[in-house]
DNA sequence: CGATAATTTGAATTAACTCAACTGTTGTGG
DNA sequence: CCACAACAGTTGAGTTAATTCAAATTATCG
């Protein structure tokens, strides 16, 4: 494997987990050198793909996850009558597919919200190496669960909460996000329309856009198209402090 | 270890996964026999618990999951105020505290809603052992991804369906689980109240309560307090066939 | 048996939806 | 490079599904 070209090429290039900025938020968190060493010997990048690019589709065989390196992914299912309804937003650092290990299969579209490129994980690889090294076992173990946290915590957010609350709390974890991954918090472009953010939130587009127009009344935003800046984030906190459970973290992610 | 004595004892009773009928909605399945006995081997059985009873609460340290054997645990959030939010319910042979794994602690009580026994399995040995039976770690990951799917089937009823979808849904979601289990998928018991029903599905315990005698009135049900007679299943599914999405699996469970 | 809790039913309220019209933006081809 | 079509977003008005509040009824348990 040592002996593997250095020339870069577009298919074969030397993927470097080691020196990659998101590396504590993926599946290398934790791992000794020499074992992330061989977690990057089995990691493929592909050509990036353009917005609007499928990266599967339900029923899909199921062979690799993938982690969004730049860009961002929306991951939805479509009812027979085409209607989309938005599962996820998927930024740097963070995992997809982990829902088509169960049968084999994937069970939802992935599409590409911008130019994006993504490290693609084999999966049978990826669980032979975890055999080897307990410490990625272990971190695979854990993002699943984050996973299962994290829509557990999406599950109550649209059980209990008003769509002001829903959109204040989509706004902040958005924010975290992007200040995890050395981004500003408070100032940012949103990838998807506001369709996708109702979908995702439960709520029409229509209430997604008077909310939006609420929250720069009040003095919490200020809204040009997808350009959002928090201009209040105690404020925007303060809309969620009633109804959220007490051990609930917001940040879906990674 | 096949030293062991086999005297019946309440703290140390040999458990018997491979005789045990659940074997093959729960951890054991797909292993080689011997692979099983080694896992029969870390599995703890304690005393079963009395309604009302706790098996964890949020902030718990986290050291097992645990796999109902019989009887029904709910798991809920508590706000400052203390109103209860449902997570969700299990039956035997469904696996509790997946979410824990993330940070070591646990997010959330798990409640008995009648009197139930579990199997506690010990998370450090179980991980240990996952290393070496391959079979094993692959079952754990298949589990947790099946918990993310099932999670996102559960937001993705809760942004797309009505309060009459919802309650198809979740009784559809009891049928199944039963039969699986080689109960009637017809003809059950609940354990939980109309006010759990309506927290873990987001309605009020009076929607609830109010559909219930609707799908009654119109010969879908009959319902007896917590008697639950399913009389016109294909009805009931007739229900959701709408707004479901093209690839989802209604049962959430093992 | 009596008290407390769970459930049912009714009536009024409301948050969010749908429908509709309009505006602004983006991308394309003549 | 402009015109136009297609799309995305905003705003308004009326509707509605589900809620809240209230009261009555029915279980459950000590």
């Amino acid at each position: 494997m040592g002996e593997k070209s250095k020339v870069v090429s577009i298919d074969g290039i030397k993927v470097a987990c080691a020196n990659c900025s998101l590396a504590t938020l993926c599946l290398p968190y934790g791992l000794e050198s020499q074992d992330v060493e061989r977690l990057e010997n089995i990691v493929k990048r592909n050509k990036p793909i353009q917005r609007g690019q499928l990266l599967y589709g339900p029923g899909d065989h199921f062979r690799s996850l993938y982690v969004v390196k730049t860009g961002a992914v929306k991951t939805f299912t479509q009812t027979p009558a085409g209607d989309e309804h938005v599962i996820g937003f998927h930024l740097p650092g963070e995992i997809l597919g982990l829902d088509a290990i169960q049968d084999n299969q994937h069970g939802c579209f992935a599409k590409a919200l911008e130019t994006t490129a993504v490290c693609e994980l084999p999966f049978e690889k990826l669980e032979h190496l975890a055999t080897a090294i307990p410490g990625l076992q272990h971190q695979m173990l854990r993002l699943l669960s984050r996973e299962v946290s994290a829509e557990a915590n999406m599950i109550s957010l649209l059980n209990n909460s008003t769509a002001e609350e829903r959109l204040a709390s989509f706004l902040l974890s958005l924010s975290e996000r992007f200040r995890r991954r050395g981004f500003s918090p408070t100032d940012f472009f949103l990838a998807m329309s506001r369709q996708d953010i109702g979908s995702y939130l439960g709520l029409a587009l229509e209430t997604v856009s008077r909310l939006f127009t609420r929250f720069q009344e009040q003095g919490i935003l200020e809204v040009d198209r997808k350009h959002v800046k928090i201009k209040d984030l105690e404020h925007l906190k303060q809309l969620l402090r009633h109804h959220t459970p007490c051990h609930a973290s917001l940040n879906r992610s990674s």
